[in-house]
DNA sequence: CAGTGGTCTAGACCACTGC
DNA sequence: CAGTGGTCTAGACCACTGA
């Protein structure tokens, strides 16, 4: 552990921190193998049932997999169905065709005062402005602003435009920003002109509005968005307990 | 454990199971302290270890607390405060004023198909309606249409009128149905003439809709409940992993 | 087959609670 | 102070994976 000092915490919490932090820096990244149970134990000097419960704390994150006989592994978070959570589809129920993106626009501009905001970032920042329209079915259903700070992520000006955009594997692969986890906020508005040309809606109607903060392991803001639908096509689902 | 034949889920699995079936029997009551671990430990003849590993189970299922030096003790899951999870509020800032609970009619009638398909009842079967309007500061803010299946929740149509109702409490102490969780779906609408009455909204306006299932800790459905709000009051944020 | 995580045991010591 | 849960150890055996 980096720093041995501190004797206060226990010593499982001690070690699933400097996992965590490992992940977090990318040193350990998403789909490695993280070393084994023996390996964790005579590095660190602690008994095997003190890694287990590191290890298993950091499944309870969501930060690692477990799986018996091979090996444990840092967690990727899959967003790709998030969108599908919050926007209940009309399609014939044997209609599995993925939602379809096309972007708007991309240009970088100073950051409005709520996106700097948003992202932690000094006011006047520059930001780098995606405009994306995703539909199902060939209807629209969300349309999209997208928020990355510019010095960070200038190559998704410059990228060329495949189809099938899932844009946090590009952050990945392009600007190496791993995406870990992600904070929504779901308000209600009403149609405006702009929602009336891009979604075919009527002035006035129900908007429901989806704001996302996207972060890293290290809790650091990587993406700010902001999605509009229709509200008839809202439903979303929670649990308490 | 009841059933020492199925030797082939682990023991640690079988007595967390054994321990979530008490709770779901009300043998063990919210509130209640469990056995403790030494005394687990020496009823089923296991180790400690395997004790607290039980332990440690239902407390990610959110059916115990554990607290040191105490004791174990089955968790009260608080709903009163889900309220407050959907809408935000306007005044001013010290103001700490209890949102207020006024029912409109209680009465018992067949129940609709809908209510009877989310309570899992037979077609036609007897429930209890409550309307309910909910207030902060003075402004409606939630209306209430709850329902209950009649021969379980009879006494709620003769109790007396308290005031400061909270329902689940009163189910607990006055049929014996504890509610253990629930499933929430919020969806979007427009307002209808009822709204403009209840809310003081404007026919056509967004309403947001939270249609809640409440369950017992042996998942039967306890009380099926549909709040209509205005849209611009509601709010909500959720943490993706 | 060797290597991995999963289960289970037995026991020592610590930290906290409540009387 | 006695009793509770929290930490940690050391070691045995099992179940599963993948070469």
């Amino acid at each position: 552990m980096s720093d041995d000092l501190d004797d206060r915490r226990p010593i499982h919490r001690r070690l699933s921190d400097q996992l965590a932090s490992d992940i977090a820096q990318n040193k350990l990244r998403p789909g490695e193998a993280i070393p084994t149970e023996a390996e964790l134990s005579a590095r660190y000097k602690v008994a095997l049932g003190t890694v287990r419960k590191a290890l298993d704390h950091l499944v309870g994150k969501g930060l690692i997999e477990r799986i018996q006989g091979s090996g444990s592994f840092v967690r990727r978070p899959d967003f790709g169905t998030a969108f599908v959570r919050f926007i209940r589809y009309f399609g014939s129920a044997g209609d599995r065709r993925m939602p379809k993106s096309r972007i708007l626009s991309r240009d970088a501009v100073v950051g409005p005062r709520e996106v700097t905001d948003a992202l932690h970032l000094e006011g006047g920042t520059r930001v780098v402005r995606l405009r994306r329209l995703r539909s199902h079915d060939g209807l629209p259903v969300l349309s999209e602003e997208i928020w990355l700070e510019e010095s960070r992520f200038a190559a998704v000006l410059t990228m060329p435009e495949m189809e099938p955009q899932l844009l946090y594997p590009i952050y990945e692969s392009l600007c190496g920003e791993i995406v870990a986890r992600a904070e929504e906020t779901i308000t209600i508005d009403v149609a405006d002109e702009g929602d009336a040309e891009l979604l075919g809606m009527v002035v006035g109607r129900p908007v429901v509005l989806i704001e996302r903060l996207a972060l890293g392991y290290d809790d650091r803001p990587i993406e700010w968005r902001r999605s509009r639908g229709a509200g008839s096509d809202f439903r979303y689902k929670v649990d308490i307990r």
